[in-house]
DNA sequence: CGCATATTTCGACTACTATCAAACTATGAA
DNA sequence: TTCATAGTTTGATAGTAGTCGAAATATGCG
């Protein structure tokens, strides 16, 4: 990843309002959800929550998909994955300081699916 | 960590600018840079620099200490290790889809140095 | 088609962010 | 104390980002 996307990304976590949609599509999964829903959640007008889906789907980090009258957003793991690795690698150069502590939290996540991680080729 | 500190961070970084000084200063390691250093290798007013490097202050991304004439920076490897542990855990849920495919560059940067990280702590 | 629903786009407004010259403050040396 | 150096603060300005109501667009249903 290069440092213009990764700005990009970050600029639109950077973003109380942005984070929260982030963060309640990474629990929804797969299946994602509708605008509507989001909207009505995290109670936001549908005009400024379209405004910022729209910033995170240019960020390449959530995609969307039209059903019937819906649009359903979701996270996108891989754009997530990738940016975290840029802050390790290029902008932390693999520091030890930096990776060491994250381990745990890593090693937590890897044992309950390490198999279908494996064959992903994300970073 | 907690969202609002968290957002601080990645503002911090979501600038061209202050990405390429916070690089600098974890290339720099331990010893950091003199202000007037960093403004003569990336070539920005002095002004401009110091408002950056106030911003990267605030966000606790760097510090700064008083050598002399000059105010030396080093990057905070705790912050930064802090905030991509927000993204992996409370952002991203631990999920092993963003999870696994970075623990290849974690296994990279533990090799050369694991004793000294296992006794900060920092997440 | 005609109507209701889901979402986006437009437009106007406000508020914040970035930049940088010039003035100011702090430190060290003569 | 006086001068030079290192860095910050100030202040003016330009540009950008965020918000949200109202209008427009897309879809499905009867």
């Amino acid at each position: 990843m290069k440092p213009k996307p990764a700005i990009a990304s970050l600029s639109a976590l950077a973003h109380e309002g942005r984070l929260e949609v982030f963060r309640l599509l990474i629990k929804a999964g797969a299946d994602g959800l509708p605008a509507g829903e989001i909207a009505r959640r995290l109670e936001v007008p549908p005009s400024s929550l379209s405004a910022n889906l729209n910033l995170l789907s240019h960020a390449g980090l959530v995609q969307s998909r039209r059903e019937g009258r819906s649009i359903i957003y979701t996270a996108d793991y891989g754009a997530m994955s990738r940016l975290i690795g840029f802050l390790l690698e290029d902008c932390c150069a693999g520091s030890p300081e930096v990776c060491a502590p994250l381990s745990v939290i890593l090693d937590r996540a890897a044992c309950c699916a390490s198999e279908e991680a494996a064959t992903l080729e994300t970073v």
